[in-house]
DNA sequence: CGTTTTTGACCCGCGC
DNA sequence: GCGCGGGTCAAAAACG
């Protein structure tokens, strides 16, 4: 049982909330500890989409599932083959069933896909409607269709008419043939716009499986990371205002790699971009011997766990070290010294649980235990066996207040894809340590975040969240104890206890999990409006005025996330859907706000504390 | 037999 | 320099 108890545990639950990806879900068997798991479950991802695509371009009637998109697929189809209009069937149903459909022609043919079936018939039956605009005068639009049937009759009744008949045909034909050419140009048209949604999705696609790629890349080539911090930190230097930083960004690999819509390049953007700050900057603060094997395979490993810059020129990075970023790195050891100073950032979770473990999505091996001094308990070290080499660590510890609560502190960033279950709380505490980061960048920032924290995010309760710079690692702790007090969460306790199908959870497993997901979408979201606002405003009272009224959407976002759907799974997708599909924050702004090294405490609401030693 | 946990030892940073 | 505490390693044990 406790072999692999974490896994057992992490089988579960989030998950399988989100219905985009039953499979994903699905493949977590719970004794499967298959590494490859993640790995696997996003080829699956992939593949089923791909089958999908193929499926419904051979069969468009066999999906089942995505009513919605078939019809555009259906589109696509017929694009491909393009030039048969008459193949472009919107109506197959119908097709030829002349009379009955003759019968809507007027009314349809004011609109485009109508008009196509209209053509159709117009092929097929253009003596029938030859005949009835021959009785019926011009009026094709309106009226022609009051009795096709009858028309065919008089038509084969009477078929000796005179010259005028035959000059009133001829009208009728050149009208109609005006009138094709309007159809034909239509046609084109819808071709045209067809054509342009085929390659749009196309190169979506393209742009997907190329972004795949890329993160693959990524992951062999790490060194990219350090680029931008490097850059920022030398100019940080030379500009002589800046003292060299600690910055992590928990969880954005696992962003990155789980989340496979644009939000890929979005994750490389931030390392490279406005992270200066952000980045793997995982301080080198770790002895030497703990480097062994794991330091050789990524960068923020050997940041991690050896002394960086030896294991760095060791022969045995070769591999990975054959990117550029090397040569720049290797110059200031100075800095590697420098950053051995500077500190993790940390997301800690306290939820009540009786469980060893909270439920994250991940799997952990664990690798120590001590006691911590003045706490009875003894303290867990755990390490994400999901992929190897993956730099996530997380601790776990009983509250010696309360031995009911589970205190859950986790650093690092993955290298590797996530179930959606652990990209939640990857999420969470990438979001938070983002929004840390952020807050870390200024004592006015942070000030802001803080506040901004308990404001929006949780406008109801005032002891949740609570940021803490003190040393020796910034911590960001969610406090997820207290949501049951119906004075914090007024209608939502039931919505927090719906128990996951076939997954016994006891409620603090819930709460810790799924809560993280909101507090993640609203800390990211805020990181988000904190490096928008310090792009814009570096007025650090304006800055507080942004604090003390939260944008609405934010809000909106995360009340309609936790209250609005009653089905929490609903809700927990949405979030992640606004989580996914949201751009990441950029903080580019916030890299050239100094760290001034001020401490500083909102007591707003005398919990939020935002410090900065050092 | 492979994987995970246990646990003592070791390393490191920090404060005195 | 020394001790303390935090964090990690790695051999041995335990488990499935």
């Amino acid at each position: 049982m406790a072999r692999g108890g974490g896994l057992s545990i992490d089988s579960d639950p989030i998950g399988s909330f989100l219905p985009h990806e039953p499979i994903v879900l699905n493949s977590f068997p719970e004794d499967n500890k298959d590494n490859n798991n993640s790995r696997q479950q996003h080829k699956w991802k992939l593949g089923t989409n791909m089958d999908a695509t193929v499926s419904r371009k051979s069969s468009p009637s066999s999906t089942s599932n995505t009513n919605t998109t078939i019809p555009f697929q259906d589109h696509l189809t017929s694009d491909d083959k393009m030039p048969h209009l008459d193949e472009m069937n919107f109506f197959p149903n119908k097709s030829n069933k002349d009379d009955d459909d003759d019968n809507n022609l007027a009314s349809a043919s004011t609109s485009a896909p109508p008009s196509l079936d209209h053509l159709h018939h117009t092929h097929d039956h253009s003596s029938a409607i030859l005949g009835l605009k021959v009785n019926t005068g011009l009026n094709l639009l309106t009226t022609n269709a009051s009795s096709d049937q009858s028309m065919v009759v008089d038509d084969d009744i009477s078929p000796n008419s005179g010259d005028k008949r035959a000059k009133s045909e001829m009208v009728v034909l050149q009208v109609e043939l005006e009138r094709m050419k309007v159809e034909n140009h239509r046609l084109k048209n819808m071709l045209d716009q067809v054509n342009n949604n085929y390659n749009a999705l196309q190169t979506h696609l393209v742009s997907l499986m190329k972004d795949q790629m890329d993160k693959e890349d990524d992951k062999q080539q790490p060194h990219q990371v350090f680029d931008g911090k490097l850059e920022e930190k030398q100019a940080g230097n030379g500009g002589g205002a800046l003292v060299p930083r600690q910055f992590m960004d928990l969880g954005l690999a696992t962003n990155a790699d789980t989340n496979e819509t644009s939000h890929s390049h979005s994750s490389s953007v931030i390392r490279s971009q406005d992270s200066p700050p952000t980045n793997n900057t995982e301080v080198a603060s770790k002895k030497n011997g703990g480097a062994s094997d794991e330091g050789l395979v990524f960068d923020q490993d050997k940041k991690e766990f050896g002394r960086g810059i030896e294991r760095e020129d060791s022969p045995s990075d070769q591999g990975v070290a054959a990117n550029n970023n090397v040569p720049k790195f290797s110059p200031p050891r100075n800095v590697d010294q420098a950053e051995a100073t500077m500190r993790k950032a940390r997301v800690s979770v306290r939820a009540r649980s009786e469980a060893p473990m909270i439920t994250d999505g991940c799997q952990w091996r664990k690798y120590g235990q001590k006691m911590a001094k003045g706490n009875p308990c003894p303290r867990a070290y755990y390490r994400c066996t999901m992929a190897a080499g993956c730099p996530v660590r997380k601790q776990v510890q009983r509250c010696a207040e309360d031995r009911t609560i589970l205190i859950t502190t986790y650093e690092g960033n993955h290298n590797h894809p996530l179930p959606p279950a652990a990209m939640a709380m990857a999420q969470t505490t990438s979001s938070a340590a983002r929004m840390l980061l952020s807050g870390s960048m200024s004592s006015a920032d942070g000030l802001m975040n803080a506040s901004f924290l308990t404001r929006t995010l949780l406008p109801c309760s005032s002891s949740m969240a609570t940021i803490s710079a003190s040393a020796p690692f910034p911590t960001v702790t969610l406090d997820l104890t207290q949501s049951p007090n119906p004075l914090q969460f007024p209608k939502q306790p039931s919505q927090f206890q719906i128990p996951f199908p076939g997954v016994p959870q006891n409620f603090a497993n819930s709460q810790a999990s799924l809560l993280p997901q909101i507090f993640g979408q609203a800390l990211y979201n805020q990181s988000k409006f904190s490096g928008l606002q310090m792009s814009q405003d570096s007025d650090p009272s304006q800055l507080s005025n942004q604090s003390q009224r939260p944008p609405p959407h934010l809000a909106d976002t995360v009340s309609a996330a936790i209250a609005a759907d009653p089905n929490f799974t609903a809700a927990l997708a949405a979030a992640i859907t606004s989580i996914i599909g949201g751009a990441q924050p950029n903080n580019n702004s916030t890299t050239s706000t100094n760290y001034n090294g001020t401490t500083s405490t909102n007591t707003s609401n005398g919990n939020i504390t935002s410090s900065n030693n050092k």
